[in-house]
DNA sequence: ACCGTTAACGTAAACGTTTACGTTAACGAT
DNA sequence: ATCGTTAACGTAAACGTTTACGTTAACGGT
């Protein structure tokens, strides 16, 4: 009944259905003893049998210019072993024919992919934006690309970030951690391994792993140092969750400071905020009704603090009369407030590029020796302290 | 003279020099008719001759389960023709053995990297910041990586990075071109070829690729009517460099009003400028000599804008009394600037977005078909206009 | 004419996957 | 017992490079 043919006897009779293959119905040709399925019918089999519209390769390469691929690859890398003359002819076919390296196939053998993983928490905020704007630009200039993932402050999203950055795309890893990530098991188990991993701005102590830091406890000291032989004694602070480095490290600078005055903490001033909008206008709300009254603020971050300047003013406290408010950062929107924001610049721009930096320099040697550096900030003063 | 051995007799006597071959003497027998070459003496052939840190490979799960290669990716991709028990068995071995799959690899056999390369100008505002955010979330959230270059708004860079990323690296681009961009010839060569190309916020026309554009026309033309309606008749436009679509869109859009309104176009009133402080500051100066007295400003950027605020302030110009002012993108500053920043909601976030989707939407059907979509955007009006 | 030498090229393995195609042993029906 | 059938596995090519190692033809010296 099957109006089958053997491909190799042409025959039709003594042809034996012979199982199913991958749901194709394969034969069998008792007459030549040959066992076969029968294609689809190749259509579309037009003029341009070659390579549909796929990059040249090395082969093409090779094949245009009646050498083997070795060559190829030895002229256009510039390698001793091949004549001069063959060189400039390859380098030149190939710049013709518009050969573009597959840097997958480069990657796979060389075991390097000249990129660098980065995980910053969020993309709302100006601070992880200019991070990321000097990892861009150290990493460009020195070769590597970057692959960004967003945590968004997601102690989960962080680990399935890592995971996927792992499998051999990436050079090394930079991370600054989400605001919710308090275990840092995900990290341990890559320490040492394949690829160095440089912790920056918020980092986990502990771990040995290189850290770009800005100045925390230094510059709250300072900060606080300030307000306080500015007159201030009732100074709030508002802080990040209590797990985030730099709010234990800030928190430090700030008792310090405390105490080097001699004056007695008061833990009603604290706050410990995620940030939002809500939990920054209810915390001031909170502050505002202490007795003793606040008379200075230091903010953990600038835009926190330019949200607090608007309330305040709202409210009709004077700036920096009653209230002195100090932020963390030097973002733009210090500049816009009114009164202009007084804040630590932590020099988050330096920040990212020191850690590009400081990874690239751990990729290239293979040392992965545990650093830390601490990127010096600065008070900049203006009006609202 | 020489003391070599004969790997092959053993024989130390009759053995040529045989060239240089790699910098390396080869030597040749001539008991045995052998050639050969020295090779560094094996050290540190220690206890452990195997992997050293490598990852888990499918060859490595293979050895141990005692079966091939095949089987084992059958198992771990589940595939049908395989037998449920050694499935799971694989399945768990591989678990334990911690496997991670090799991206690479799978990328170049399934000529698929999952990854989107995004070009943006510049991370120093945060209207691309918040458009990465965008795609950064429909991207991860489909399962794609993302790959940023920061074109630092420099033509050269942005041709480079482009050429960079089409190495075979990304499954598409998105695009929004820097500030410089006015031949676009770095685009048009990859157009239709392997990858679809998805061009957002700042585009260029006249190209047959899928663009995802903000209000710019319509928006401008909004906001200048509004502005009409309040009675200003001298509205200043402060726009970017000429050869941006969203220059020429928002002027347009500008244009249109006046023309509705029978108000003629002062170009006088026009001003061109690289987003720096200092151009803003020298258009705003050259605007206020003008007679008849400006009543309107109408911001490219909420930034400007803010700044310009600023400025006026310090003028004691009245805002929006003697001068309205109007922004474009609804940028968190403009929330802080007093009086608040009446702004055009570009819809940022969502332009990000919609291009990741539109991207992923033509790398999943393979269809390259040019698709326009205009995100529609909304006054919103706070205290300076 | 022969031999040692080497420039310049080729072959093939390797990187870690995926997958088209072959193979085989066991099973059920006759 | 024989034959057709198929579940379940293996082999090997392919993706595009890089590179260790082989090979060869030509050259110069005797």
């Amino acid at each position: 009944m099957s109006r089958v043919k053997c491909p190799k006897c042409q025959n039709m009779e003594r042809i034996l259905k012979a199982g199913i293959i991958r749901n194709k119905q394969r034969y069998f040709c008792k007459a030549c003893v040959y066992h076969f399925i029968i294609k689809k019918v190749q259509k579309d089999n037009n003029l341009l049998p070659d390579k549909p519209a796929s990059q040249v390769s090395l082969q093409d390469i090779a094949s245009v210019a009646g050498v083997s691929i070795t060559t190829v690859s030895r002229a256009l890398k510039n390698r001793p072993d091949i004549n001069i003359q063959t060189r400039e002819y390859i380098k030149e076919l190939a710049k013709s024919m518009n050969y573009q390296p597959n840097i997958l196939a480069q990657s796979l053998v060389n075991k390097s992919t000249h990129t660098l993983g980065v995980i910053i928490p969020s993309l709302d905020t100006t601070v992880f934006s200019t991070m990321l704007g000097g990892i861009q630009e150290v990493a460009s200039k020195a070769g590597y690309r970057v692959i960004i993932c967003n945590s968004n402050e997601n102690h989960e999203t962080e680990i399935a970030n890592i995971q996927g950055l792992m499998n051999h795309l990436i050079d090394g890893l930079l991370i600054c951690h989400s605001i919710q990530t308090s275990s840092f098991e995900h990290i341990r188990i890559h320490i040492g391994k394949r690829i160095p991993i440089v912790q920056f701005y918020r980092v986990a102590n502990g771990l040995p792993i290189s850290q770009i830091l800005a100045e925390d406890e230094v510059g709250a000291e300072k900060v606080t140092d300030y307000l306080i032989k500015k007159g201030c004694r009732r100074i709030a602070l508002l802080l990040g969750p209590k797990n985030l480095s730099i709010t234990q490290k800030r928190f430090k600078g700030y008792q310090m400071s405390l105490e080097k005055h001699g004056i007695n903490l008061d833990i009603r001033l604290l706050a410990h905020v995620d940030f939002l909008q809500e939990s920054v206008e209810k915390a001031l709300e909170d502050w505002l009704k202490i007795n003793p009254k606040i008379d200075g603020i230091i903010s953990i971050s600038d835009k926190s603090a330019a949200q607090i300047i608007r309330l305040l003013k709202k409210k009709s406290i004077k700036i920096p009369e009653e209230i002195n408010v100090f932020g963390f950062g030097n973002e733009f929107t210090g500049q816009i407030v009114e009164p202009e924001l007084s804040t630590f610049d932590t020099r988050t721009r330096i920040i990212g590029e020191e850690a590009a930096r400081l990874i690239i320099e751990q990729i290239i040697s293979g040392n992965q020796e545990v650093k830390s550096k601490l990127i010096s900030g600065e008070i900049i003063l203006r009006g609202s302290a």
